[in-house]
RNA sequence: GCCGGGAUGAUGGAAUUGGUAGACAUAGCGGACUUAAAAUCCGCUUCCCUUUAUAGGGAGUGCCGGUUCGAGUCCGGCUCCCGGCACCA
């Protein structure tokens, strides 16, 4: 009897959970708890990498459900996106077809782990009763002002065919295929996030329980920076540039400017200059280099053969093309600055432009000719007319009130975050539901004929630099809303990301036709208590989701600004070195692993190995250990079944106090465990007390009750296990349907306690005393210890500290 | 370059937040059970030195220094690793 049969048990119960509606969510929550996952793409089956989320979370869900909590832990698909679509090219398979195939292997996974979904709320993005919200959102901010279409310089993945995100590119190199992006100037819808910006950034203070490293990349990523805008003049010309500097300190050194080269001033200002023709050689060759050559070529441009003059001395300085200037960052223009910026400095020696020291550091002085470098510190004003003499940080202030009191500037902050750009070149997702007409123009959609429909019958999926749905015209042609004449709609889909920003809500109402949520299930289960997944979304989902959140409250949609109250972040599952994929062939499957060794060895190894926000190393010996323990445990009840009482004991004997302590204790850290995500911990310690009751020889009634509470610390874990044995010792049911245990005050300490005895802070001996004992009696056991008294001997006591029940020192 | 996080036995990891470093597990070694093996149960297992043994001593949480009766934990200075941002004006 040193096993059982997993697969046969776990079976049972699942089919019992399932019968008795154990995952239900209630209608009517009075204590609720939202306990979320992040949503899976579906490819292909799902596999131990995946389950860490999923079994992270099922722990927490089930607990909850023990401490009285109406527990909403729902789980859904992102299911458009582009592997189902290469999938469908290179074999030809449809792309729902694909991925609801996927969908139903995976769920059968989640199903036999054991996870406490309530599968009645199971979302799929890429059906219509879902997408046709997806395309309402899309309205909603095309409505208040916040979805646009503009031309711009995109991201073009040329592997994938389709625009990106910036939150998209990665070094840059396209997130999902590793490819160099390139630049295109393109007409594009995008999202104002850019507008959400401040709140966005202010609003990561409220988020309380989330982890700090994604609260600081999202800082990083929004990039607030506070300066000044400076304007200036060109000369002969009615343009005014305007730049973005964080350091009007050293406006006075002002030498040249340079301006980006995909600039839209740059036509109006080379008109009728006699450096057109070069400087539009050079804009042709700049901008067709990717951003990642431009960083890494020497600073070039060429003069555009027009002047500026600065607005704070008249000074006449030349303008340059120059592709170091970015054109999504500030203005597109700056200021050059050779003295005290890098760039600028180098840009200068290239093409022998003055370099004027404005600052001087605190305690030397500065000389143009040694400067092998622009000096960036902050430091002291010269050479700089009335604001000689002030401190950086002063000037700063100084030079931004002067310029705006003179109209030529004035304060401002940039934000790296840009505009969202969701338009996609591709099938596989949801329909942009904005129609051409050649008389009224960009008309959306009306809400009643919703959902856009995505053409099922399709024959070429192959990207062409063109959505490949531009062909298919039945879905193209279509009659104007408005005017009803002949009208196309737009062949873009939209980036899956728009169709993850709002699920969360979905769950909430999946079934309401009428709305995407009730205002009511809305004010019933909002915000998210528990929002868990991985670190890799940091920049991207977890701004958009919060993003969508603000807009749909500004809406009067939603009651709340910020979406989860908490975050975890888990760690991936590493497998010989690498994260566990496919393409890394290092994957564990999530079936035949579970017909071998049960669901709860599973998840069990999964929990045991590390703390859950670290990286864990699949292993072996993990899976070896965690079998060890669920059957020793299942033995260790088996063989006592008849033993085991519900009932605590009456009186402790002394032989059995410190059993009962133990339990006491268990029940304490596992439940304080639970609560701070210590899962690693809390089977420790569940281990430890296994370890003890086997090394129990008199049974007695605290022996008996151990088993009781045992089986029920364990069902957050191993649950399957958990309820089998419940029903070994009669009980009924499952633990789902119980109380978690609390655990008796009076025996959480010990009743002797070990006091270390210390000599100037080294360890010479111990003495077990009753916990209650004065400090006097301990020090004169203490002193009369043979050992303290060897290390003292000869010696003159100076002072004695004292640690209650811990640690007595004596300093000599 | 700027901003985070980290470094503890052979290995994964503990350590009440300044109080016995190494819980728990894995691996290893030894014992019991067995005809035998596996499984199981019990014991040992940071390193060095002394000792037949009991035991005793010393060192030890990446490195150097500091604060403290006492530091894995706090402070200062480094080294290395991981992550984010980065031509951001």
């Amino acid at each position: 009897m040193n096993t059982y049969n997993k697969r046969a048990i776990e079976k049972k119960w699942q089919e019992y959970w399932e019968r008795e509606g154990l995952f239900k969510t209630s209608d009517k929550p009075k204590k609720k708890y939202y306990n979320l996952v992040m949503f899976a793409y579906p490819s292909g089956d799902i596999h131990m990498g995946h389950c860490k989320n999923y079994v992270i979370g099922d722990v927490i869900a089930r607990y909850k459900r023990r401490r009285g909590f109406d527990v909403l832990h729902p789980f859904g698909w992102d299911a458009f996106g582009l592997p189902a679509e290469n999938r469908a090219i290179a074999e030809g398979i449809h792309p729902e077809k694909w991925t609801m195939e996927n969908i139903r292997t995976s769920d059968e996974s989640l199903k036999i782990l054991g996870i406490s979904y309530d599968w009645d709320r199971e979302i799929i993005t890429c059906l219509p009763d879902y997408y046709k919200w997806t395309q309402w959102m899309f309205l909603l901010l095309y409505k208040r002002g916040l979805a646009y279409k503009k031309e711009a310089y995109v991201n073009w993945c040329p592997q994938c065919q389709t625009v990106l995100a910036n939150e998209q590119v990665i070094d840059d190199r396209c997130y999902r295929c590793g490819t160099p992006i390139e630049k295109r100037k393109l007409k594009q819808w995008f999202f104002k996030i850019a507008e959400y910006a401040e709140r966005l950034l202010k609003d990561l203070d409220k988020l309380k329980d989330w982890p700090q490293r994604v609260k600081v990349m999202q800082r990083n990523w929004i990039g607030r920076s506070e300066g000044c805008d400076i304007n200036f003049k060109v000369v002969d010309k009615n343009i005014t540039l305007r730049v973005f500097t964080t350091r009007p300190d050293t406006i006075y050194g002002v030498t040249f400017m340079s301006i980006a080269p995909e600039h839209p001033v740059l036509d109006q200002l080379i008109k009728n200059t006699k450096n057109r023709e070069q400087v539009l050689d050079y804009i042709k060759s700049a901008t067709k280099r990717s951003s990642l050559e431009r960083l890494e070529r020497e600073k070039d441009g060429v003069f555009t053969g027009c002047y500026a003059i600065n607005p704070i001395n008249g000074e006449k300085v030349p303008i340059f093309v120059a592709d170091y200037v970015l054109i999504d960052y500030g203005s597109g223009v700056v200021m050059g600055v050779p003295a005290h910026d890098e760039r600028d400095f180098q840009f200068a020696r290239k093409y022998d432009l003055p370099i004027k020291i404005v600052i001087k550091p605190k305690d030397q002085d500065l000389k143009v000719e040694d400067m092998e470098n622009a000096y960036e510190d902050y430091g002291i004003m010269v050479n700089s007319e009335q604001f000689n003499g002030l401190d950086s940080s002063e000037g700063i202030k100084a030079v931004t009130r002067y310029l705006a009191e003179k109209n030529s500037g004035g304060p401002s902050v940039n934000y790296k975050l840009k505009d969202w750009l969701i338009s996609r070149q591709r099938y596989w997702g949801a329909p942009i539901p904005i129609i051409y007409c050649p008389k009224c123009g960009t008309v959306p959609v009306p809400e009643e004929a919703l959902p856009v429909l995505l053409p099922v019958k399709i024959k070429d999926f192959i990207p062409k630099g063109k959505s490949p749905l531009a062909s298919v015209a039945d879905f193209i042609n279509t009659r104007c809303p408005k005017c009803g004449s002949k009208a196309e709609r737009d062949p873009d889909t939209m980036d899956t990301f728009v169709c993850s920003s709002w699920y969360f809500l979905r769950y909430l109402d999946p079934h309401n036709d009428k709305e995407f949520c009730s205002m009511e299930k809305a004010k019933a289960w909002l915000p998210i208590d528990q929002y868990i997944g991985g670190i890799e979304h940091a920049t991207g989902h977890l701004i958009y989701f919060r993003f969508f959140t603000k807009v749909l409250y500004d809406a009067g949609y939603i009651p709340v600004d910020e979406p989860a109250q908490a975050l975890f972040t888990q760690g991936m599952v590493i497998r010989n070195g690498e994260k566990m994929s496919k393409s890394k062939g290092n994957v564990v499957p999530v079936g035949p692993f579970v017909q071998k060794y049960g669901a709860d060895v599973a998840r069990i190894t999964i929990l045991f190995a590390a703390p859950p926000e670290r990286d864990m190393e699949w292993t072996d010996e993990g899976v070896v250990g965690a079998e060890r323990f669920v059957n020793r445990i299942y033995r260790l009840i088996a063989e006592n079944k008849d033993r085991v009482s519900k009932n605590p004991p009456d009186s402790v004997s002394d032989e059995e106090e410190g059993l009962y302590i133990k339990l006491n204790q268990t029940i304490a850290k596992v439940t304080e465990d639970l609560e701070s995500f210590k899962f690693n911990t809390a089977i420790a310690a569940l281990w430890e007390l296994l370890n003890q009751l086997y090394q129990t020889t008199r049974k007695g009634p605290a022996f008996d009750y151990s088993l009781y509470i045992l089986i029920q610390l364990l069902s957050p874990f191993a649950p399957h296990l958990a309820d089998e044995l419940w029903s070994m010792v009669g009980e009924k049911g499952s633990l789902l349907e119980y109380r978690w245990p609390g655990y008796d005050q009076r025996y959480l300490k010990e009743k002797t306690i070990t006091v270390v005895l210390q000599i100037n802070g080294k360890v010479r001996s111990h003495i077990k005393v009753p916990l209650d004992t004065s400090e006097e009696v301990i020090r004169n056991r203490a002193l009369e210890d043979a050992k303290v008294q060897r290390h003292l001997s000869g010696k003159k006591i100076r002072k004695v500290i004292y640690v209650p029940g811990r640690i007595l020192n004596i300093v000599v």
